[in-house]
RNA sequence: GCGAGGAUGGCGGAACUGGCAGACGCGCCGGACUUAGGAUCCGGUGUCUUACGACGUGCGGGUUCAAGUCCCGCUCCUCGCACCA
């Protein structure tokens, strides 16, 4: 009888369900392992292969950390709020409550079906109001200590829609949907003070264990720059102009102010005769997104025609705006110093102001000079040398005395914006009495939920379609006495998203979001796998809140996740056939495939009666590219185990991996052999018998237990499997019946294949069913004795090139190694005519004669 | 432009502190067993060469007895950020 997965598998996942066999309870003293994955957002489409790709590589870990005896939590929920159910809430009138429970309902079985060790018992759902009462909670903290605010942000607004879009909603500044017009909206709204933590988020970066591409991708969102503020006085006016700068030094060379349009002040300033000019450039800018005004690097702007004195030269300079100067960065206004600085040059250029030398090493009449040289055309400071920094303190430091300057760090971080104009989120929960913030509700009014809308539509004044609920909005409130007004934003996806690995800890708490105890013992997290696209956005707010947590001393660790690692995408073929320009650039889904030669492919498609050829591309998998390989479709033909032994061979983690079904049948092919290795007969008989193993198995079974240990360990779970390939094949060729190699070795692949791996445990190595299952039974431990070779093969030189092989005692002499050496005849070619001048010799590794 | 990562057979990828480059798998070629094979098993497979051998880890230099690995200078690719003062 051969392997059959669709027998065992859904077999052993009842016996683990029924058993509880993962279910994670606190046992103190027993060292703990928290592995956590991305929760999902549960989208109507079902999972697809790219989820299992991350979800595989921390099953693969958790179950073999269980076997090395940790206590191990593995959870699971899903990411539910959000932006895909609202549409099609607003497309299809289903309501997002409906349509998301539905989803999680595919989802859930989708998941169970991949055999994965999670505790199902502590499953969350961010929509779920029992949960988000906690998310509002948190929220409620952060209001109290004023990390919640009511600030002044910019929003994409579109007129035709009503609406308010995400940034991913605009596509070159128009809406996805209907291609409206899109333009940057200033409006009130919620933000979090994400800002004043800016320093422990960049100082906390050094104590975990992250890829350096994220942390570094963190430190640039971060942007911490050193340098200082500097007083403009404007002529006319008892205001001053503050500018931020990092180059202090160069601020005798400072000819002109640029303030962003947006900038509070440019309208007091401005003269009358500018006036018109000021406002029609400021009107252009509002018009243009944000996107749209980074694309051109052209030089626009208008003077305002008000005039400010340089505080260390005491000129007058001319005050100007232009787009290329940022309202939410630094002060929103700049010194231009057109001789060293790229930007300054070419707006002065462009404007015909004027370009001084204050630093020598260039030429400033041809190109900005950015780098180190001696100062010039500044008074006091002239032959100062300005590498080191020394010039930066020594003019910042005189400014200062003279009260016209500041030392300071900027950073680029901007407040997080923490409000959609929305339904489907949580409801931010405080009272208001118009616009004023009256309080927020407290922990025994919460959850505020979500009521039922008829209408999920935008309203068209940028109020969330909560401003329909009249009877939920409006409140007699009994704690002040007064009528007050519900928020009708809600939170943004990325709310729910930022503290979930807490909850895990502690799901079913109604006194608290988590309690101490709970967080205590598991977290941090020991390994978080998830997608590099998170990079920024919810690694970075997951952190931020933890902090906040922490700060108040709801939880004992500043950082939440220990350990990070990416897992690649899944790719999969796309083919482009030729359109009239004759470039392949037409998205192709063939109907069948006649040829491939990995790059080209000749394929019939609809409209062509011969096959054409096609440009072969590997891209992510996506429903309008026709490339999606469902989960489901491959376990039914193949099984679990052989999809996740696949997806952990293919590549290495972090890569992404090229969907190739041959390649997924041959690990089911190896699957089988293992299956022949433990199974005989028609009446699958076990082979296993108590017989003693001999010293060749031991040696195969040992360095198997070796390679596969370490690699699980270092997440290398490709060279594991391939580890584990050589041994079944090696075990096969001897015939190995020994149950004390088969049963550790079914216990090496168990991680991977676990259904498949309690069948070979129990009824192929004849070990007693217990209710954890294989994943419990102490992994085996590889001894040294078995590792090493009496004899080794090493490789013979001569002159640095390879002229055979040797074999050697392992602590074979030089004098021995050389006389093995000489009796090749492959050395001995090389050596004609030529003496031995030098012998290099490492034991075990290398024999090297140089030859002469 | 800035930052990060990468480049190894026809393909995915191995290679510990420098020490036999190409493990494992796909594909391809050949064979065995079969009524059959898209089952199973065995063998071969970097390039050039009849052989001996030579050449081979993006390119050009260097260090070393020895370089995929270390150093210097480039090219190209992927991802992120992008007028950040």
């Amino acid at each position: 009888m051969p392997y059959r997965p669709s027998e065992i598998e859904p077999l052993w996942q009842d016996h683990w369900e029924k058993h509880d066999s993962y279910v994670a309870r606190i046992v103190p003293g027993q060292p703990k392992f928290y592995a956590l994955d991305m929760f999902p957002y549960p989208s109507g489409k079902g999972l697809h292969v790219g989820h299992p790709a991350g979800y595989t590589a921390s099953d693969v870990v958790c179950r073999f950390k269980r076997a090395r005896g940790f206590n191990v939590l593995h959870p699971i929920g899903y990411d539910s709020f959000g932006l895909p159910a609202e549409q099609r809430a607003i497309d299809e009138g289903i309501a997002p409550q409906v349509s998301t429970a539905e989803a999680i309902e595919t989802f859930r079985r989708q998941l169970k079906r991949l055999g994965y060790s999670y505790d199902w018992s502590r499953e969350i759902s961010t929509c779920d109001p029992a949960y988000y009462k906690w998310t509002q909670w948190i929220f409620t903290r952060l209001y109290a200590k004023r990390i919640a605010y009511v600030g002044e942000g910019f929003v994409n607004w579109c007129p035709e829609l009503g609406t308010v879009l995400a940034n991913d909603e605009v596509i070159d500044g128009k809406s996805e949907r209907g291609n409206h017009p899109v333009e940057r909206k200033r409006m009130s709204q919620w933000m979090l003070r994400i800002s004043a933590y800016a320093d422990r988020l960049l100082s906390g970066l050094d104590t975990i264990d992250w890829p350096e591409a994220t942390k570094t991708a963190q430190r640039e969102w971060i942007g911490r720059s050193e340098g200082a503020f500097v007083d403009f006085a404007v002529e006319g006016s008892s205001e001053k102009v503050t500018v931020f700068t990092t180059r202090p030094d160069t601020l005798f060379g400072a000819t002109y102010l640029v303030l962003a349009p947006e900038h509070s002040m440019v309208d007091g300033f401005t003269t009358e005769a500018q006036r018109e000019a000021v406002a029609a450039y400021q009107k252009r800018t509002a018009g243009r997104s944000e996107r749209d005004r980074q694309a051109s690097k052209e030089k626009t702007g208008v003077d305002t025609g008000a005039r400010a004195i340089n505080p260390a030269t005491g000129k007058t300079i001319p005050v100007w705006i232009a787009d290329y100067v940022i309202a939410g960065y630094g002060t929103g206004a700049i010194m231009a110093v057109p001789g060293h600085d790229e930007r300054d040059w070419e707006f002065a250029k462009a404007m015909g102001l004027p370009i001084v030398e204050v630093i020598s090493g260039g030429d400033v009449a041809k190109a900005a000079y950015a780098g180190d040289g001696v100062m010039v055309n500044s008074g006091p400071f002239d032959g100062t040398a300005t590498a080191g920094g020394e010039a930066i303190r020594k003019v910042t430091a005189w400014l200062a005395e003279k009260g016209c300057a500041r030392a300071t760090v900027n950073f680029k971080i901007r407040d997080w914006t923490f409000a959609r104009q929305r339904y489907w989120g949580e409801p931010i929960p405080v009272l208001k009495d118009g616009e004023q913030v009256v309080r927020a509700l407290t922990l025994d009014e919460l959850p505020l939920e979500l009521p039922p809308v008829a209408d999920y539509a935008p309203t068209g004044t940028g109020e969330s379609p909560l401003a329909r609920a009249v009877n939920w909005l409006d409140v007699d409130d009994p704690v002040t006495g007064r009528h007050l007004r519900r928020e009708v934003d809600t939170m943004p996806g990325s709310a729910g998203s930022s503290w979930y690995f807490l909850r895990y800890c502690d799901p079913h708490n109604d006194q608290e979001f988590c309690s101490r105890e709970a967080s205590d013992y598991w977290m941090p997290v020991d390994l978080y796998v998830g997608g590099a696209e998170h990079r920024v956005g919810h690694l970075l707010y997951s952190r931020m809140w933890q902090k906040a947590l922490f700060d108040e001393g709801f939880v004992r660790d500043e950082e939440p996740f220990a350990k990070l690692r990416h897992q690649g995408m899944v790719l999969a073929r796309t083919f482009y056939i030729a359109g009239e320009s004759g470039k392949f650039n037409h998205l192709t889904i063939p109907e069948s495939v006649v040829k491939d030669d990995d790059r080209t492919a000749l394929i019939r498609a609809a409209g062509h009666d011969e096959p054409v050829a096609a440009e072969v591309r590997w891209e992510k998998m996506s429903k309008r590219k026709g490339n999606v390989v469902n989960p489901d479709d491959i376990i039914d033909l193949y099984g679990v185990d052989s999809l996740r032994v696949y997806l952990c061979f293919l590549t290495p983690l972090e890569s992404d991996k090229p969907w190739q079904t041959s390649q997924l049948e041959a690990q089911h092919d190896w699957l089988k052999r293992v299956w022949r290795l433990f199974f005989e007969g028609d009446d699958d008989s076990p082979r296993a018998q108590d017989v003693a193993p001999t010293p060749d198995e031991l040696k195969l079974l040992h360095r198997a237990v070796d390679k596969v240990t370490r690699d699980i360990e270092a997440l290398s779970l490709n060279t594991a499997i391939s580890a584990l390939h050589v041994a079944t094949r090696d075990l096969a060729r001897m015939g190995t019946r020994s149950r004390e190699v088969l049963a550790p070795l079914a216990q090496l692949v168990a991680p991977f294949a676990p259904h498949l791996a309690e069948t070979l445990w129990t009824r192929g190595a004849g070990k007693p069913v217990t209710p954890g299952g294989v994943a419990y039974e102490p992994w085996p431990v590889a001894e040294a004795k078995w590792l090493v070779d009496d004899t080794v093969t090493i490789g013979v030189q001569v002159n640095g090139k390879t002229a055979g092989t040797i074999e050697l005692a392992l602590d074979a002499d030089e004098e021995t190694a050389v006389a093995a050496a000489k009796a090749l005849d492959s050395v001995g070619r090389q050596l004609a005519g030529k003496s031995v001048a030098k012998v290099i010799y490492k034991a075990g590794k290398i024999l090297n004669l140089i030859a002469k």
